[in-house]
DNA sequence: AGCGATGATTTAAACAGTTTAAAGAAGGTT
DNA sequence: AACCTTCTTTAAACTGTTTAAATCATCGCT
């Protein structure tokens, strides 16, 4: 690959700052989590892109097919974002036709979500895609184990959530 | 906070679609991952951003801090992103006065990547900020725990970042 | 009944993060 | 010298995210 050969030359450079050059860098949990999750946004949006749906819509597919007909507002609280981006995806979302607005009957501030029919022609795929994905993210481990990081994933999203809520 | 009286009343929808209404929803990993990590990019972030840094940008500082004058093709690999991405990465911090771009010396197509001095004195503080969110994130797990979910995470980003590479 | 407070949603504006495809620049090879 | 390869950057097009302000409906109180 033509690299080593340059490589050797660079003995001369003479500008070391090894003053500040850290060990080893223990790593810490904040950057592995947020890099592993990149890595598997990236991955689940691979096997997503199918379905025409992106990774982070997927969570509103699965929060609607469990309960349909969720509040906007309610929405954002389950998924741990604010009220305007739920407006923008779930915009996105029913522009591509996967779900829709209806005002509540009773009380007309509030906007309920329902999916479609398409949209629930989706939630096949889309449990693939993740179950897909998983599979992929957890070669080599034992079904102990991927029960033990969810477990501990949970804990820590709650902690997490818990620690925005305290504004 | 007047939305109980409202609720009792919604009995006569007579809109229910519960042939499709999924089961309590085994969560998923990917979803719950991605979460987790959302959770612990916001409250990063407002951590970080006392040093004028984006949750993100991070990892680059510590990735220099470890070795400093990566190339941008490196940075990229080591934290899992596509190369465009890094570009405008340090970019932005470039003009932030963290780090700065330099030609290699023999390869002039390689750009590397050094921490200025402003850039150096950051690293205490982003320690500090990935500690404290740490703390907050492991509220009671032990110290066995922590390095289980740790070990864990590693796994699953090695295997998805492999899952990736095998474009 | 009307009016002001409350609450929910949306708009607007401003960033960061990401990707793919294409263009540029420099090296190495024949 | 011409060509192919490699690394970086540009460009274009998205999604995700936030804060602050605007809109609008309901609720509670006088």
């Amino acid at each position: 690959m033509g690299k080593k050969s340059k490589a050797e030359k660079k003995a001369k450079n003479g500008k070391k700052k090894e003053e500040f050059t850290a060990e080893p860098h223990e790593q810490e949990l904040a950057s592995l989590l947020v890099q592993a999750a990149r890595s598997m946004r990236t991955v689940l949006s691979r096997n997503l892109v199918e379905s025409g749906l992106y990774a982070g819509q997927d969570g509103v597919m699965l929060a609607l097919a469990e309960t349909d007909g969720l509040t906007a507002g309610a929405l954002a609280a389950k998924l741990g974002v604010k009220a305007p981006t739920m407006t923008r995806t779930i915009g996105r979302m029913e522009a591509q036709g996967f779900l829709e607005r209806r005002p509540d009957e009773d009380d007309a501030r509030l906007t309920k979500v329902y999916l479609t029919a398409p949209g629930r022609d989706r939630l096949q795929t889309i449990a693939e895609a993740g179950q897909h994905s998983e599979k992929l993210a957890t070669r080599g481990l034992t079904e102990k184990q991927v029960r033990t990081l969810m477990k501990l994933l949970r804990v820590v999203d709650s902690n997490l959530q818990a620690a925005r809520a305290a504004d």
